[in-house]
RNA sequence: CGGGAUGUAGCGUAGCCCGGUAUCGCGCCACAUUUGGGAUGUGGAGGUCGUAGGUUCGAAUCCUGCCAUCCCGACCA
């Protein structure tokens, strides 16, 4: 197999691809716009998970699981929530195949569905509809749940991890009392998404609200966080939403207050899917391969023996087991690759590739210095340190790693934050420098509309801690209160 | 769903215009020599040419339908 990856200067998209598909992370699968998840792959988002599921419960949430299939009556009930996914809904019409006596399985026509079940794009109105069960008092508030699922979007176009038909992701899906104590959770989660894609992706995000126009269907306000990638577009890699009393109303889920009177329940949901795969890969990985952050790298440190013979080898081994033994101790997941059947030119070339950050390196040359060569993926430095406390130098270096991708992503995404001050200059620094564009907006959406239509450009979201100014909008030259950042997007 | 391209061994490809049962490289298997950046040699295995029809004595090649993938649009996490 080539090992080959395109250049990201030549063609980035392709290089995309290649990363995927090389570093053995996923690969298309026999249906339209579903993958599979390889093993290399799922290991980095099994790690995701971890994270992400301590760091809900932690917060007081808990998982429960609801089903695949939703009643198609459900989606009618929330008008803007239908209008935003009735495009691209997979349909269940029949229940049995059967033989059609030539050989050929067909559905049987006479198993047809009386009402038709919607596999989920999001499962708002399946819990909606259960949660009307769960609440009668304000004693039953809050509910806050999350599930860990797989939903089906039946995009036009997709793209590994990016935009598939299938992906997994989490769902939270919570009830309040109170507009105060829904908001108040919504931007909880989205700062705990925020906190997650910085100290664990190592990848900085602007935490803004969305525009109008960028809502989820049948929110009342939507929260997101984005993330520029290298080739300078934005995307979208988590968002929290304040859904009001819109479900609650079409579900009919009411609660009894302390004060004795009835009212509709508050509720939010928030998401973060496999697409922080593709975030992931997208902001770090180099021409020569992936790099992952150590923090979710499924291995963190790579031991390759370099040898002559088994006597070589098996002194090489006996301190290697030793070394192996103390970073575990320390928290370090590592693999000693002792295959006889590649050469170590071929191993160090695969591990980067797959972005493992640290490789060491072992030959008698080092036995009888009592050192190991260092490598690292983030930079690619090399360098020869003494066996002397190296486990502590491997646990900093993993440390420093990190950090070092983290300062690297948000240099690049803040030197790519630019203020335009007329549409000319919009469009200018969309075709030349790409990026975050900071720019006044009128508010309006027939005008963030008609940007889109001409630049492709979109509100990416209008950042917390915005600070309010006087301006005039770049489109319309109607007053503005403030900027708010525009980007091509994924 | 519109525009463009592609589909030949696990991967990448030649052959297609001009019809005669498939080329090369990587990978794979065996053995030997090797091992500090993707080893070398020798021998070997592997293909109903995406799929279904049609034309023809004969189809990878010509014609038609279908399927899939990639890129660019519209849509979207």
């Amino acid at each position: 197999m080539s090992k080959e990856i395109t250049s990201r200067e030549a063609d980035y998209s392709q290089w995309y691809n290649d990363i995927v598909i090389k570093a053995d992370l996923a690969e298309h699968s026999a249906v339209r716009g579903c993958m599979v998840i390889k093993p290399n792959g799922y290991a980095i988002w099994e790690k995701m998970q971890a994270v992400l599921d301590k760091m809900f419960k932690d917060t007081g949430h808990q998982n429960a699981y609801f089903p695949l299939f939703i009643p198609k009556s459900f989606f009618s009930k929330e008008a803007s929530h239908v209008e935003g996914f009735a495009t691209e809904c997979a349909v269940v019409t029949h229940y049995r195949l059967k033989n059609d006596g030539n050989g050929n399985i067909v559905v049987d026509e006479t198993a047809k569905l009386e009402e038709e079940l919607i596999v989920r794009p999001t499962s708002e109105t399946i819990i909606w509809n259960t949660y009307k069960g769960w609440i009668q008092s304000y004693r039953d508030l809050p509910i806050l749940i999350n599930q860990w699922a797989n939903v089906v979007r039946w995009e036009m176009r997709t793209r590994l991890f990016l935009r598939t038909a299938e992906f997994l992701w989490q769902e939270g899906h919570t009830a309040h009392a109170t507009a105060e104590e829904a908001i108040e959770e919504t931007e909880r989660m989205l700062h705990i998404y925020a906190d997650f894609a910085e100290n664990w992706l190592a990848v900085p995000v602007v935490r803004g609200r969305k525009s109008p126009n960028e809502r989820f269907a049948g929110a009342l306000d939507t929260y997101c966080i984005e993330a520029l990638m290298q080739d300078g577009k934005a995307l979208q890699a988590g968002t929290s939403h304040f859904l009001g009393q819109n479900f609650a109303k079409a579900f009919d889920v009411k609660f009894t207050g302390k004060d004795g009177k009835l009212d509709h329940v508050w509720a939010t949901s928030w998401g973060v899917s496999t697409r922080l795969m593709g975030a992931l890969i997208m902001a770090h990985s180099d021409d020569s391969g992936l790099v992952i952050p150590p923090k979710l790298a499924p291995i963190q440190v790579v031991i390759v023996p370099i040898y002559k013979g088994d006597e070589d080898l098996a002194k090489i081994s006996s301190y290697v087991n030793e070394l192996t033994m103390r970073l575990k101790g320390l928290g370090v997941s590592v693999k000693y690759d002792d295959r006889d059947t590649q050469r170590p030119g071929f191993k160090f070339a695969e591990y980067e590739l797959k972005g493992v950050p640290v490789r060491i390196a072992i030959g008698g040359r080092d036995l009888e210095n009592k050192t190991v060569e260092i490598a690292r993926r983030d930079t690619k430095v090399k360098q020869t340190v003494p066996q002397e406390g190296l486990d502590i130098y491997i646990v900093k270096l993993l440390e420093e790693i990190q950090q070092n991708m983290f300062n690297k992503a948000l240099a690049y995404r803040d030197e790519h934050i630019t203020e335009a001050n007329s549409y000319e200059e919009f469009q200018q620094l969309l075709d030349t420098k790409a990026g975050f564009i900071s720019a006044h907006w009128d508010g309006t959406p027939e005008t963030e509309q008609k940007i889109k239509e001409e630049t492709k450009a979109t509100i990416r979201c209008i950042p917390l801690d915005n600070k309010l100014e006087d301006g005039v909008c770049i489109y319309s030259g109607k007053p503005s209160i403030q900027r708010v950042l525009f980007a091509r997007a994924y």
